[in-house]
DNA sequence: GTTATCAGTTCACAATTTGTTAATACATAA
DNA sequence: TTATGTATTAACAAATTGTGAACTGATAAC
């Protein structure tokens, strides 16, 4: 089958299990690269940015949940579908696994063609929409669904980033966001960006909203203020 | 019953089985046409346009799959219903029907009734479109049923995505939709097209339009807004 | 059966916007 | 004053989109 041109990535400690399931999703066409650690796995994630991540429960270094737990806290991770593997069939870790952000499990013995199935499934499912809450904060309206600004009515138009670290700040008004935090929420781990990047959007952001609604923490960071 | 002016083509290498299903349907109020092995199936399939295409696995020329197969990758074909007919009760062909891209599939031995109420059953899935409603923002007006757009009260002629994009757009004015959602929407989660090709859609409906009613959000997608 | 036509797609490259850096100026606290 | 950290600006790099043309495959017309 030509290529679906989706990645997958697979970490499991077992060579068999690990070599079953890359010959059968490449049989579906999918491009799979492939991880024996939790380690790995999250190295490997951040390097080929799949479209979705099987992830063994138990493995060595980093388990699943672990990985999954890494993963998920980072933007770039956030949209990432991952789908454990576990012996485990019991209700309690099916839940916790779940509750980490993971969108399916499959419990050992594996089927392939289960797998499969489960894995066509959910690229299927895909069709969901980031459902993101409008912020009203006074005369300041952020809409994520419109990628929206306005003040007092008015249109502002942000770029993309300017966006999302406004978002950001204003999705906790009064908390000092780290600029590490920031540069992680915003930017990603993996991105290195010099410090400077961050004044200037925010100098963008001051100047496009004509607010003083950004508060300087010096020596720690910025804070949305109305 | 008097026809309900749907088609309905029935392949199957025994006689009596086609007899029986091709009585029954008719009574139902179907149009029926009948095909012997997998070579007459596809070409009646497109001399006669069928609504719904039942088609039995095991049979002469070319099986139920490969009939299947060679339809659906003509755009003619992709929005017929198919329904397999098999002796084959077992899981593997059965996911392998639809994964093919058949609607339904009905074992052997045939129950007249179950075979009527599952071909109701995909009509009546095919049919309820209520939520296809007439779209008008402002001089612009969107009518799915007759698939035809208008603006100030002159028609403009969209091709088929064109309309479905512009569609997906305008049914939620100011949302942002982002490109992948856009795929998924209009070409569907399996079909992998470029990335310019959204472009060139858009700039096509712009041009046809002669409105200015799609804005960029760079780096996001495209929103619709009058 | 050929030819013409059209929707759909891709490609190459232009146009534009956005993101980043580096250099410099400014502000503040010790 | 000095050390530290932030603001500002302009220049540059990178990413994204717009556009015309060409290509493909299916259908319609001849």
């Amino acid at each position: 089958m030509e290529s679906k041109g989706k990645k997958i990535l697979i970490a499991d400690d077992e060579p068999d299990i690990l070599e079953i399931i890359q010959y059968n999703l490449s049989k579906e066409g999918y491009d799979v690269v492939t991880a024996k650690d939790g380690d790995e796995a999250v190295g490997k994630a951040k390097m080929t940015r799949p479209d979705l991540i099987i992830l063994d429960i138990m493995m060595p270094k980093k388990n699943g949940v672990e990985v999954c737990e890494i993963l998920r806290s980072q933007p770039a991770f956030k949209e990432t579908l991952i789908l454990f593997l576990t012996a485990l069939s019991d209700e309690g870790s099916h839940v916790r696994g779940l509750e980490t952000g993971a969108d399916d499990y499959v419990t050992k013995p594996i089927s392939p063609k289960i797998l499969i199935s489960r894995v066509n499934a959910l690229f299927r499912r895909i069709n969901k929409e980031p459902e993101e809450k409008v912020l009203k904060i006074e005369n300041l309206s952020i809409d994520p669904a419109k990628f929206e600004v306005t003040v007092d009515g008015k249109d502002v138009t942000l770029a993309k980033k300017e966006f999302e670290l406004l978002y950001l700040l204003a999705s906790r008004p009064g908390r000092v966001f780290l600029r590490n935090e920031i540069l992680n929420q915003v930017w990603g781990n993996e991105v290195i960006v010099g410090d400077r990047t961050i004044d200037v959007h925010i100098r963008k952001i001051r100047q496009k909203l004509g607010l003083d609604c950004i508060t300087t923490v010096k020596g720690v960071g910025y804070k949305f203020n109305l």
